[in-house]
DNA sequence: TTATATAATGAACGAGTGTTCCATTAAAAA
DNA sequence: TTTTTAATGGAACACTCGTTCATTATATAA
């Protein structure tokens, strides 16, 4: 019948998210998204529409990537708190150098992106950056019922402080990669304020 | 001899700042700042040279207006301790509304500026940071004398402690601005993590 | 081999970018 | 009042932006 495309569909996402998670999305023009990924500007519209929509799929695909690894940590540790524990130090540590940025896309995103300009992905990187907090409470509520966690604890508000915690360091990484100093203020997630 | 401007320095700059606090670097463009600070493109070179100087100087006085009320504190409290909480407060509850971001500019020009393309800019918003957390650094150590907080903390580390919280709580805030909820973090944050 | 269908190309579009330039304006100095 | 000097206004510049589309190339079906 006719020619099917001859680029990996994956291959392009990852390069694309890589310059948008680095340069973030108004640093990004298309011509350097048709450099990176080497197609012509035709293939690239015909394939996904448009630069928003291929922002959202990189987005997305870097999302999916992100929950990949946290699943790989839960399956590689004997507990659901050491598996999130290892997760964190992976995210954290690992992302200093030799990728695109140490901090989080999602929260370049949503640092990066407003209301008035471009609702419909800012509202999409709020909605990543809520199921991988979702994650996070599952994950605690199982250590809780385990007796990991002390009962009394709420696992929604447990979520919302690792959440906090993990966009802190990796924001503050950008300024002070000092991997000793961030190894400690990522043990002390788990052991309480450094104030006490 | 001559002609003298007849617009308010600061009060332009004022103007910028905002744009870009809200807008980001790249997501503010010279025609935007001509239409919000109601001046003609001749007359904003004449004063600032270029888009990038007046991006510095907007920062610069974002970070001066920001150390401004940090020393209001300290004056309005009894001791530094409480000068530092009450500004922690002021700065994550009173941005999450009616300003043109509830993140910190400084922040927001770190997690969207890079080595590659803005290098110059980069810099000045990191020294700038590096300025408040060695103001932290100052008010610990003088809480640490005055017997507020126990003399073998490490006033240095507190200080990087309390940025994180600090960038956390407010990229936090954009995604869940419950006051009740950011209320209780800034809390904890002297009294040691929820986990314990 | 030919016909068909679709992928890939890349020039080009209108709009927007940061910036320059200079005629005009107007206030202070002479 | 005249001269001087700098601020102002705004058209225009060269370039880049996201995007379109007519054309060309090519794999498959007939």
């Amino acid at each position: 019948m006719s020619k099917v495309a001859k680029f990996d569909r994956e291959e392009v996402i990852q390069k694309a998210t890589n310059l948008y998670w680095g340069k973030g999305y108004h640093g990004t023009s298309m011509r350097n998204l048709q450099t990176a990924i080497d197609l012509r500007p035709g293939s690239i519209y015909a394939t996904f529409g448009s630069k928003d929509n291929l922002f959202k799929e990189s987005i997305q695909y870097y999302a999916n990537k992100t929950g990949e690894v946290l699943e790989t940590c839960l399956d590689e540790t004997s507990s659901p708190l050491e598996g999130l524990k290892l997760f964190i130090r992976k995210l954290v540590i690992e992302n200093l150098e030799g990728k695109p940025s140490c901090m989080c896309m999602i929260v370049k995103s949503i640092s990066e992106l407003t209301d008035a300009d471009n609702k419909e992905l800012l509202d999409e990187a709020k909605l990543l950056l809520a199921n991988v907090e979702n994650k996070f409470a599952e994950i605690i509520t199982e250590a809780i019922e385990l007796g990991e966690i002390n009962s009394d604890k709420d696992a929604k508000e447990l979520a919302s402080y690792v959440q906090i915690q993990i966009i802190g360091l990796r924001t503050y990484a950008r300024v002070n990669s000092n991997i000793e100093t961030i190894n400690k203020f990522v043990n002390e997630i788990f052991i309480g304020s450094p104030f006490h």
